[in-house]
DNA sequence: AGCACGCCGACT
DNA sequence: GTCGGCGTGCTC
């Protein structure tokens, strides 16, 4: 079977005992009559999850018994699609009455790829967030194993042209012939027959074509080539003959003593070490060719797994050793739990005791972290401690190395610990012992985007729930939802409140900016405190970070004379200024055009001095301490691929006075000589029109702080506000989580905000500003009248329009009186409803569940 | 979502 | 005359 060869290249370890599907896979109709079969066959039905937004999922047959089980891939036709993969969700299922159902082409695996436990995940996600069931299948399986119509097909080089080819085999051979690789639709649709299955099967038994997968030709890993010195030169203590015999080359002898002298057994890096003490390739191709020295190939990776010495674990404080005994004891009650540890108070300490107890009970372990937190420092602690138990999954890895991963989980094979972004939830465990959640309150758990508008953190809960297993969730700054949860019992709660180091918490001091304006105690965005500190650290050769919750120069550009905004011609939104390209920006899609100074609506001139982003901070920080260092740290500052890289590690350096940056700078980043901690403006973090933005803000504040300090000094943190009575940032400045929490808790109280209610974000989207508002404000209406629950809206948001599409948005704040998952299916049901009209055929409308 | 079918404008 | 733009409808 050609499909076999064809998807069978990730399945390595099931190759060659893929299941003989019948080969009477051409279902035209008319054709049926032609095949001879055997027996009178018995049609087996099954349901197939496929990779498309219905909620539903599709039944197929096969003519007999065979080989398949649930959670098998399955290559079937879906619409006018040849190949689509899909799952089998369930197997022996009653044949539909009202349709004929279409074939199972190819059964990909033997063993199942899926759990049947992830296929109840995947529908608790579908229901609870809804999309599709399928739409979750697409997000959970890496890319290489859902392969849809893009293998690669070329011309094999051991084909000589002996045998004498006729037909289609003839025509997809010229046609290979003149195409170096082509995909499998275009080879489709140059042929112009439906089913070219077997014609490729045929060829490719011959030898005559070659098929690769795209996912597979796009991972060459890169390697580079490390050498040390033969083996045997040790062994058979032919050192000093080896060297009589180059007396003659005495460049090479000249290698070997450096080899031998500064580097004795360990493998170096050949291209490095031929630069830094000058020698050439040929010097090197003789040893090598000699024998002296032996080569290795090595794949290059963000941090070297073998060269990481194994460590043990440190001895837990008794604080530590409190907060692990909590933990055990709620794992005991199923109970998950939140670990709630100021900064540096040794959180990874306590992850590490629990995941080794679950290693060593032969368990899997998965470790959770938001993307931007997993760097190469936390990858080498995990790695130093557990070693070859350890693998990667986030996306910055390789499709090649997540299907690896996926594999090793399914195999399930002793106690493993895979650390990951939010998808890694999805890999198929079969022997969970633990979940961490760390930087729990982080909102990069939650998918925004392309659906399933997911949150990893609650789906892990979930999936402890459903598995049985320990759950963790650590973090500084709780969020609202976890700590409630905790306060109501749902939750253990274990302390951590010591820092490591003893070294007290940094103190944060407000500088009222509105007194600074009035008083003129300030130059450009800097007050005269700030000025002071800075200098003082400058002296002291200690490092700053200025924090600016904006990237770009000035957020807009405004006509001094008739107020004009340039706006985005696709999105409504105010086009952002950027210095170092001298253009105007659009944050949502992507629009640019050439600033100019001239108003387009008054022909006036424009200035653009609104708002304060990182790149004005920076220019402003260059003109205040001109003999400083002054580098900026945000998305646009490191578009190069390994600038981010280059400033972190010239800040380690020292090589960089002042850091100014955003949040990125906060996460998982720690820095050993900074001693002065600014926010420039902690008003504009609160003050984002969304009801979490004072936990946001609270959390983002904690966290920069937290930068602040070295091991042996309190480090300082100035706040610049306009508002510096707000409670928010007294209990910020005290470092008094409880007093804030109270007081969010009782907003989210007053307001009907979540955890109280549940929160569904509906966003209606249209190409007609005024169908996309009809629509909206039925469904709204409807809502309203029919269930009774707080519907907020319509209204169009600021950004009221994102390529073309109008949109319109509905808050819906659904109480535990009401049957929640009851609910949403109706919604579902309305929109549909709705969409049956046509008026509103075409409006799209987006669930996000919020909570 | 993806794909085919079908109906109108700018090209040989 | 037709190539191909994208609007419309359907998927076991």
């Amino acid at each position: 079977m050609f499909f076999e060869i064809l998807y069978s290249i990730f399945s390595v370890p099931n190759k060659g005992d893929l299941i003989r599907v019948t080969e009477n896979i051409s279902m035209q109709k008319g054709n049926a009559t032609d095949n001879t079969f055997f027996t009178s066959p018995q049609k087996v039905f099954y349901n197939i999850i496929l990779p498309v937004p219905l909620r539903q999922t599709f039944t197929y047959h096969l003519e007999d018994e065979a080989n398949i089980c649930i959670g098998a891939r399955v290559v079937v036709t879906l619409g006018g699609r040849k190949h689509v993969t899909g799952i089998v969700a369930a197997m022996d299922v009653t044949p539909p009455t009202d349709y004929q159902t279409k074939p199972i082409i190819t059964i990909l695996d033997t063993e199942p790829l899926v759990t049947e436990q992830q296929i109840k995940l995947w529908q608790w996600i579908a229901d609870y967030y809804m999309c599709s069931i399928g739409e979750v299948m697409k997000a959970a399986l890496p890319t290489g194993l859902k392969m849809e119509n893009k293998s690669l097909i070329s011309l094999s080089t051991n084909y000589n042209g002996e045998e004498s080819l006729k037909g289609n085999e003839a025509k997809i051979y010229n046609y290979l012939s003149n195409n170096k690789s082509v995909d499998l639709s275009k080879i489709t649709k140059h042929i112009g027959v439906k089913n070219i299955a077997p014609i490729l099967q045929r060829l490719l038994d011959k030898d005559i074509i070659t098929i690769e997968d795209e996912v597979q030709q796009k991972y060459r890993p890169k390697k580079l080539t490390y050498f040390k010195l033969a083996q045997q030169l040790y062994e058979d203590n032919t050192l000093e003959q080896t060297f009589n015999q180059l007396k003659k080359a005495s460049k090479q002898q000249e290698l070997l003593t450096i080899l031998i002298k500064d580097y004795e057994k360990t493998a170096v890096n050949k291209k490095t070490f031929l630069k830094i003490h000058g020698f050439s390739n040929a010097i090197y191709d003789a040893l090598l060719k000699k024998e002296f020295i032996t080569e290795e190939q090595r794949e290059i990776s963000r941090f070297d797994k073998n060269s990481i010495e194994r460590q043990t674990l440190n001895a837990l404080s008794p604080e530590q050793q409190i907060a692990l005994n909590i933990a055990k004891e709620n794992f005991a009650k199923h109970k998950p739990i939140l670990l709630h540890g100021v900064t540096a108070s040794g959180k990874t300490e306590v992850y590490f005791y629990l995941i080794r107890e679950q290693l060593d009970q032969g368990k899997q372990v998965l470790f959770l972290l938001p993307e931007i937190a997993i760097t190469v420092e936390m990858l080498q602690r995990l790695t130093a401690v557990f070693q070859d138990k350890v693998s990667i999954y986030h996306s910055r890895y390789s499709d090649a190395k997540r299907i690896e991963v996926w594999r090793k989980i399914n195999a399930n094979k002793g106690g493993h610990l895979v650390i990951g972004a939010r998808s890694a939830i999805f890999l198929p465990y079969r022997n969970l012992g633990l979940i961490i959640v760390d930087e729990e309150h982080e909102d990069s758990y939650k998918q925004q985007d392309p659906t399933p508008r997911y949150q990893a953190r609650d789906v892990a809960v979930m999936l402890a729930h459903q598995t049985k297993a320990n759950i963790i969730l650590g973090s500084a700054t709780p969020s609202i939802e976890s700590a409630h949860n905790a306060q109501l019992g749902k939750y253990g709660i274990a302390y951590l409140m010591q820092r490591f180091s003893k070294v007290a918490l940094p103190q944060i001091m407000p500088i009222d900016m509105s007194e600074a304006y009035k008083k003129s105690k300030h130059k450009h965005h800097f007050s005269f405190e700030l000025i002071n500190a800075i200098n003082e650290a400058l002296e002291h050769k200690e490092q700053i970070i200025l924090f600016q919750n904006r990237r770009g120069y000035s957020g807009f550009v405004e006509c001094k004379a008739c107020g004009y905004v340039p706006q985005c011609p696709n999105c409504d939104i105010s086009l952002t200024y950027h210095q170092y390209n001298n253009k105007l920006v659009c944050h949502y899609c992507g629009y640019e055009e050439f600033y100019s100074e001239i108003c387009s609506q008054c022909n006036t001139n424009q200035v653009n001095n609104k708002g304060m982003g990182t790149e004005k901070v920076a220019e402003q920080a260059k003109e205040l301490f001109p003999n400083a260092i002054v580098q900026r740290f945000d998305q646009d500052s490191i578009k190069g691929k390994d600038k981010y890289e280059t400033i972190i590690s010239k800040f380690r350096n020292q090589e960089i006075n002042i850091l100014v940056g955003t949040q990125m700078l906060a996460k998982g980043l720690d820095f050993d000589n900074v001693a002065l901690v600014a926010i420039m403006n902690a008003d504009n973090m609160m003050n984002f029109p969304d009801f979490r933005s004072h936990e946001k803000a609270y959390q983002m504040i904690s966290q920069v702080a937290g930068r602040a300090g070295r091991r042996d000094k309190q480090g300082k943190v100035i706040l610049q506000s306009f508002t510096p009575d707000y409670e928010l940032i007294k209990s910020i400045i005290q470092y008094d989580y409880t007093t804030y929490y109270k007081q969010q808790i009782a907003e989210r109280k007053d307001f009907n905000y979540p955890p109280f209610v549940k929160l569904i974000d509906i966003t209606v989207r249209h190409r007609d500003r005024h169908i996309s508002h009809k629509a909206a404000q039925l469904l709204a209406n409807e809502i309203r009248e029919k269930t009774g629950i707080c519907t907020l809206g319509p209204e169009a948001p600021t950004i009221n329009r994102i390529k073309l599409l109008y949109l319109h948005k509905i808050m819906l704040k659904i109480d535990n009186t009401k049957p929640l998952q009851a609910t949403k299916n109706w919604l579902l049901t309305l929109v549909d409803a709705l969409k049956t009209q046509e008026e509103f055929k075409r409006i799209s409308v987006i669930f996000n569940a919020k909570n």
